[in-house]
DNA sequence: CACATGACTTGCAATTTGCAAGTCATGTGT
DNA sequence: ACACATGACTTGCAAATTGCAAGTCATGTG
C-alpha cells in the first residue's frame, strides 16, 4: 500500500479474513498443520488457505518444514517475527471479548486483561520450547442460547 | 463468522483492508470527513469507502452526523466502543514500525513503544475533547529511495 | 442564478473467494 | 508387495467482492 504508514503495512502482510486466524491458531492453540487450521472451526477453504500460507511464508511471518516423524506432514511455525505479533493480537482478543458477544467466558477475558504482561510471556515461552498444549480452552458452549432451541 | 472466538469476532467487524485505516484516521489524523478519507493516501474506492463507513456505524465502531456549519458536509466520530480499539491500533503501529520498512522514524516508533500509556491517554483526551489536530506528523519523506527519480 | 463541493450511487470489468473434486507423495495394515 | 488411507495441496468454475469512471443530488458561494 503506498501511504507507508505502519497500520497500512500491517493490513498489507495481514490484513484479510483469514491470516490472523492462523496466527492465532499457531500461536495460542498449538497448531501446526494444514489439516489443523483447515478444521480449526472458521471454515477456510483448502485453496485460500494454502495460499495463505504460502503469504506468510514469503513474508516472514512463519516457516515450513517436512514433519520428521511423518514425512506426509508438514509443520508450520511462527518466526520470530511473527510471534511479537502477541502483543496485538493480545488486544483484539481483549477488545472484542470485552465488546462483543463471543464465546470467550468474562471472566477468561478480565483474566487476562489483568495479566497481560504473564499471558505474554507465556506465549513466548511456549513459543520457544515448542510447547503445543493449548493456551486458551476451546469455547465449546454457545453463551447466549439458553437453550438447545434453534427457532430458525 | 462460526467459531465465536474473540479474534474471529474482531475480524468480522473490521477485518479487511480498509476498516482499521478510517478507524486510523478518525483516532490520530483527526480525519471526519468522505473526502478526508478519500485523500488520505491509502487509494480508497468511493464506493467502498462508503460501504465501510455505513458498515462501521452499523456495527457500532462510528457515528455520523451533519456538520453544524455547513450542510454538504457529514462529519464521522468513533464511539466509545470504537475509541478503545486504540490499543490494538498502537500494537499494530509499533509491530510495524519495528519490523518493517515504513515511513515512520525508527526513533518515532520507538517513543511510541516506550510511552504507550501516555500515547493511550492522549489519544483518548482528544476523542473526548473533539481535538483534531492530527497526534501522528504526515511522514513526508520516502524513507529508502535515494534517487530523487520521480519527475512529474 | 450559475457554478462549486461534498457525499455518495451506478454500471461494469477485473479480481478474489468459495465449494467440489481431483492429484500426488507418503504411510499403514495384511 | 499391494490395496487402501492420509495429508497437503491443485484445478475448475460459479459467485461474490473490488476497483475504476462517470453520474446524481442536495447544499453552499460569488
Amino acid at each position: 500500500m503506498r501511504s507507508g504508514c505502519p497500520v497500512s503495512v500491517s493490513l498489507d502482510l495481514f490484513g484479510d479474513r483469514w491470516s490472523l486466524l492462523i496466527i492465532r491458531d499457531l500461536m495460542v492453540r498449538g497448531y501446526k498443520t494444514f489439516s489443523e487450521f483447515r478444521n480449526s472451526g472458521e471454515g477456510i477453504a483448502t485453496n485460500i488457505l494454502a495460499d495463505r500460507l504460502r503469504h506468510l511464508e514469503s513474508v516472514g511471518l512463519i516457516v515450513a518444514e517436512r514433519a520428521a516423524e511423518d514425512g506426509r506432514s508438514i509443520h508450520y511455525r511462527l518466526t520470530p517475527k511473527g510471534i511479537t505479533l502477541a502483543p496485538a493480537l493480545l488486544e483484539l482478543f481483549i477488545w472484542a471479548g470485552r465488546h462483543e458477544q463471543t464465546r470467550a467466558p468474562r471472566e477468561f477475558v478480565e483474566q487476562m486483561e489483568k495479566n497481560r504482561d504473564a499471558i505474554l510471556a507465556e506465549t513466548h515461552r511456549r513459543w520457544e520450547e515448542r510447547d503445543s498444549t493449548p493456551l486458551i480452552p476451546p469455547f465449546k458452549p454457545t453463551p447466549k442460547t439458553p437453550k438447545g432451541k434453534k427457532p430458525r
